[in-house]
DNA sequence: GTGGCATATGTTATATTATTACACAAACCA
DNA sequence: TGGTTTGTGTAATAATATAACATATGCCAC
């Protein structure tokens, strides 16, 4: 069994390595810091960790910030096939949180049907500040 | 006076060489494949192309598409000033093009609202096929 | 089991994208 | 004139990502 939430019984080794590393993170991590702390778990070069996260990006687990070229692991309770999300990346402390509401999806999906366009993925990466920033 | 609808009088000639190539070209265009393009022109190193890219993204002439580390011209007749831009982008035929309606703004904003987050910049990318390539 | 296949891995090299650092030149203006 | 800002040119390097190839491992049909 699992001692994760996230079903990770039927990952290889490298993937639940780098699984392990984003979730112990703060924030978002990018390819080459997450091969720097598994250095001393055996990895070596950049593409065991690509190919860890491509596979974890697929099931969901992991999602790829477009606009910082990292990676975050999902905090959803279901996060195994949520389709669109959108994320909050403060500026002042990195931290990122996603969206889930429908009413962003809903509305990417009514423009794209008004303007003929079959939508497949959509990328939806918002900077600001954060509410405990703004507080604090 | 300009040439132009966009009021490039101002810009540099590595700007305005940029500008060109890239209202010249179909889709976006990768900084390294602008700095070939310019090579006859005198262009010898990327920084000559990033540079003019930082003032024309900053002038709100070009858009960088995140998801392809790419630029692209922008089309609109009032592109100086203007907030919140979305993207589709074609799987097919690698067709651009920007979604204007305030709706996904105006979602963005009162979501970002609800969550306590001060939105600075959004950033919107929507892949999948264009209306052309559905229809063709 | 054995052979074949799909999947995962390890490793080297390389491609692609972006920035740092430093020297020089032109425009502006006090 | 001198100083400042802005743009430029160039070389070097950093950061991100993939290609190519060899080997291993698990699975399943036979």
């Amino acid at each position: 069994m699992s001692e994760h939430s996230h079903g990770d019984a039927n990952l290889t080794r490298n993937q639940a390595l780098v699984l392990e590393t984003l979730s112990a993170a703060d924030g978002s991590l990018s390819a080459y810091t997450i091969l720097d702390h598994l250095r001393d778990k055996g990895f070596r070069a950049p593409l065991q960790v690509y190919r860890a996260l491509d596979r974890l990006v697929e099931l969901g687990l992991v999602h790829r910030l477009e606009t910082l070229n990292a990676f975050v692991v999902c905090r959803r309770s279901d996060c195994e096939g949520h389709g669109t999300v959108a994320f909050t990346i403060c500026k002042k402390c990195d931290n990122v949180a996603e969206l889930t509401g429908e009413e962003i999806a809903g509305t990417l999906n009514s423009v794209a049907v008004d303007v003929g366009f079959a939508l497949e993925k959509s990328t939806v990466e918002l900077r600001g500040i954060c509410g405990a920033c703004r507080a604090g």
